[in-house]
DNA sequence: ATCTAACCGAGACGGTACGTCACGTCTTACA
DNA sequence: TGTAAGACGTGACGTACCGTCTCGGTTAGAT
């Protein structure tokens, strides 16, 4: 689970009040604001934690004091926004089930900034070991993809063990995004669900 | 086709010889292999063009004067063990072509050095748009799936057209290796290939 | 004036306090030190701002920070040490003070670290005016030599007017030292002095 | 004395002819006058070797085969234009003598192309002690200055050794170049000779 | 109403990689 | 052999960002 800014306890109880000024939750929002804009107009590689830090108006140490990497705030600022543009409603229908979800998808990676940060990570991740673990732990596409799986598993006997299933269902979609910086259209996702769902049928 | 040195035209004339001091083919090789020995010691984030001529025992200048960036030596220096690697021998079983290529893929992605020259790559692209335009030329996936394809597709009369075809055929390799960092097992290999087969036959 | 480091205003109210961290007395203190060793150890031509950074044991834009060239470094190293190095008593003597004046100028331009520096600097002005104007506003040579004139005027009612008064008297000297590289003997100084006190009594 | 181009040696004989190829004098002439030209142009400190033989038309390898620095084509370009423009007519006056010298001398530093690089060799000279054995050997201001001194002698009985009058002659005109970068008036060259010759007449 | 401790901004600090430039040497083909 | 061209290894240039530190100042609860 990713750092909640004063994060409260699940209890009834309320974080102890520890002594000294309380963190500015003003700086924090200021940062993670920053963060998204920049990703957007400067791109990943030329955001910098100095830049994030003029940027937000924030001091260079307040910024190394609650997060150590760019990655870490990045993936602060958009994880929320990704598993809410990733939850489709569900529909009667298990193609259609399907079909919704690799259109959130595509679009999610193809226009959001959300998506757009989270292949940022996904990329950074091939270079550094720490923030694949941060991604994985993250989980930002496993979530949403297994609960459109347990939708559809009822009238798909033959589907595979969860991960398999998951990865045969996004994977091709990430794959192009990754590989191609696009998407795939409308109609070819159609075909790829119906592909799959038709296998998982047998 | 990426850059080779003294490319020599098909035909029968050799490049007509350029006035100055030829390039020095040694200095190409060390670089080469200096990028290629980083790679695995210190991984793609570590590796400077800096620490790269250092290595190879050459000129900074020199190492600028033919690659930009890092990417296009590591480029250079992969995409040749990458086709090789990503070439199976032509099995009578459609089956068999398919799952040997999906094993072949997972070996060359996660235990290669050039399977890790490209994922790097293939990270530093959703960076940088120049990177993914390189790595889309040097087209180091599409090839060789095109070919495991075209000996498919004589028995599965329902496969999508090539592009979709390929992306749901080592898109869900791709995105395993991607996101967790290590491969599906050969049996779960085998299901995705049958599921596939499956699917594209009806 | 040359740059004083946290220079006092004269009247009773010190130097508002800036933001941030204030500048390190320590690190400029060693970067002057290094250059004036470097100077006299390898020259310079030598002496590079990579090389005075390495030496002071100094980040290398801590130095670009606060000086701009080597020439502003030597300068504002050495300035202070001419002034006092070409002071001399006040004598009775009008020749004395001219021959005491004319030996502390030589020895300064010969033997001095500080006048090895002037030097440099006199001789980087002849390829950059912004030393040389530099160097006028420090005004290393104009100032004592006036101090040495005033005395001297009452009993030389001849004496031309201060500017080339100033350059009759050093003039040689200097010329001498650049030229040659070394000084005027005692005994040619002395004629030197009595020539031009002679002149000046007409 | 200077390297001259195929000089002739002073007997009817001409040089015997060495093997290979002669050296161009083409390419001799050409660097000089790119040296000329560069540093009125652009200055001695941004005159570099490469940006010679390139202005030049000429070979890097060409110019180093020559010249070891800069320095030394400098040199060989303006000596002769020194030795010449410091040549003064002989003139009935003593006085007129050395006041046409100095007005000759002034128009040199400050106006001349000749002029202007002897003041950067000067400068350059401070820096690096090779280039001041060059320069002394070259004797640029040393025997013109002789010349006029010898003419003025018969009628100062009281002139000092030749390096003493010289340096007290153009010294102060020097000094006032080098550290000014303009020349003393007409009218404080006029009062100068007078001065010197007034103290050599004594 | 202090006191105290952790926060905040600003910015200097010692490092290090960046991409460029010139150095002086070398290796070609040609004259 | 001399020449123009140009690549070579070396190393300084001035800039940018790294992550740390040191200031003065702020903001709370505890005394």
């Amino acid at each position: 689970m990713v750092y909640r800014y004063n994060e409260i306890v699940q209890t009834s109880e309320v974080a102890p009040p520890t002594p000294g000024r309380p963190r500015s939750e003003a700086a924090r929002r200021a940062v993670l604001h920053a963060v998204d804009d920049m990703l957007v107009e400067v791109g990943y590689a030329a955001m910098t934690m100095k830049g994030i830090a003029e940027r937000a108006g924030v001091g260079r140490q307040t910024v190394y004091r609650w997060w150590s990497t760019k990655a870490q705030i990045l993936l602060e600022a958009c994880v929320d926004d990704a598993r809410s543009e990733l939850t489709t409603p569900r529909r009667g229908d298990a193609q259609r089930n399907l079909l919704d979800y690799l259109v959130a998808l595509t679009e999610f990676l193809t226009g959001s900034p959300a998506g757009l940060a989270y292949r940022a990570l996904l990329g950074e991740a091939q270079h550094d070991p720490e923030v694949r673990e941060l991604l994985c732990t993250a989980d930002v596409l496993a979530e949403p993809t297994q609960i459109v799986l347990d939708r559809v598993r009822p009238v798909a006997p033959a589907m595979p063990e969860d991960r398999l299933a998951a990865t045969q269902l996004y994977g091709p979609i990430l794959a192009q995004v990754l590989t191609t910086g696009s998407g795939l259209t409308r109609s070819l996702l159609k075909t790829h669900a119906n592909s799959l769902l038709y296998a998982w049928q047998s």
